[in-house]
DNA sequence: AGGCCCATGTAATCTGTTACATGATTCC
DNA sequence: GGAATCATGTAACAGATTACATGGGCCT
């Protein structure tokens, strides 16, 4: 019960329409979470069931009317708890490292292409990081910001972010130098035979 | 439809049991996908129904029996055909974040106590995957290896995770400082107020 | 005697994704 | 005239988590 609470960290810097939310939680930065349109509204609508936020009708001419949502007390007091409960470890689930994990035993060169588009995607959101760190900041410097920036929260969820897309990049590049490399010193893929296993052998 | 791949990518170095596939996928190491028993003994049966997969039992005393499962030549055609489809970009989906992300709204203790958890847990699968890919390499130095050794998709998805757990344990330490300092030069937490936005107004 | 490891599952529930639907306005 | 943006959903399905179940052997 985890995207509730994404939500309500999303809305406590500002209030926002459904559909504004899916801005931040889809393609473009998504630092903190993840999700889609559909999940995001109907989350709204339970939180504002439960009372942890709270809507208000914009009235709008040239465009559809929309909600914007606030956080409530009850809100608030509920990402308190959420915050003090205790936090599993999050874990790597990304197909493209499933390719890559098989690459001694399926084609290279559909790797290589794969490898080096996430690289450019990487590349992309290391630019939005950077900008939306430096509009956070103004001109104030780093050091200056996380001592006394307001909103360090989102700095540093952003600064989480910059870092994993970094790594992202830098993984990608790497790989695909290296099974660059190693496809110029090609030798046939061989299926490798498995070695029979004996029954209470030594494991 | 990716636990199915990670299951085949992860068979294709060595026949193992469902109850080894858990440890691997479980904790301990889970370098490129993570999934609980349940979902792994369900896939290898479908996988085994599907052919993509092939179990011999073999037969133990001291221990329960157990079934050790093979990729078939139609899993590795399946495993190549999923190579080379287009790739998802991941996102990060961490309550680790969420909560960090409320930082400025909720109790920093807390917070600093979770991320101090998550650092020792990160340098703890640091450790794993050093002594994982020291294994892997054997006496042959890193370069060396990532020329010519065989097994370079474990290889890769192991430095992957590697690096995502030393950026998982930077930030971490990063963030209790930050909070640290935050702290001691501390005025009390305070509750927005959240400016009231007009129809149609600039977004 | 109690707890952990091996070994394998079922069932219920919760979460996330894919596909589809609607309708006005603004930009090219 | 067609695509993109704003704005909000419903329905069906796939995937993941939580809880529960079983049973022998080994270690302290």
């Amino acid at each position: 019960m985890a995207l509730r609470h994404a939500v309500l960290a999303a809305l406590l810097d500002e209030e926002l329409s459904g559909y504004q939310l899916t801005k931040a939680f889809d393609l473009g930065v998504a630092n903190f979470w993840h999700a889609l349109p559909q999940q995001l509204y109907a989350e709204l609508a339970k939180l504002e069931q439960d009372g942890l936020i709270a809507g208000r009708e914009v009235v709008q001419e040239a465009r559809p009317n929309k909600r914007l949502f606030q956080v409530t007390e009850a809100g608030l007091a509920e990402l308190e708890r959420f915050a003090a409960t205790a936090t599993k470890p999050s874990f790597i689930r990304d197909d493209l490292l499933v390719k890559v994990q098989s690459a001694d035993h399926v084609d290279t060169g559909a790797l290589i292409a794969q490898l080096t588009e996430r690289a450019a995607f990487a590349e992309a959101k290391i630019g939005l990081f950077d900008e939306l760190l430096r509009k956070m900041r103004g001109d104030r410097s780093e050091q200056e910001y996380l001592r006394h920036g307001e909103r360090i929260g989102p700095y540093l969820t952003c600064l989480r972010g910059l870092a994993f897309e970094q790594g992202n990049r830098d993984w990608c590049e790497r790989a695909v130098t290296v099974l660059r490399e190693r496809r110029s010193g090609s030798r046939p893929a061989v299926r490798t035979t498995v070695a029979t296993q004996q029954p209470d052998g030594p494991e």
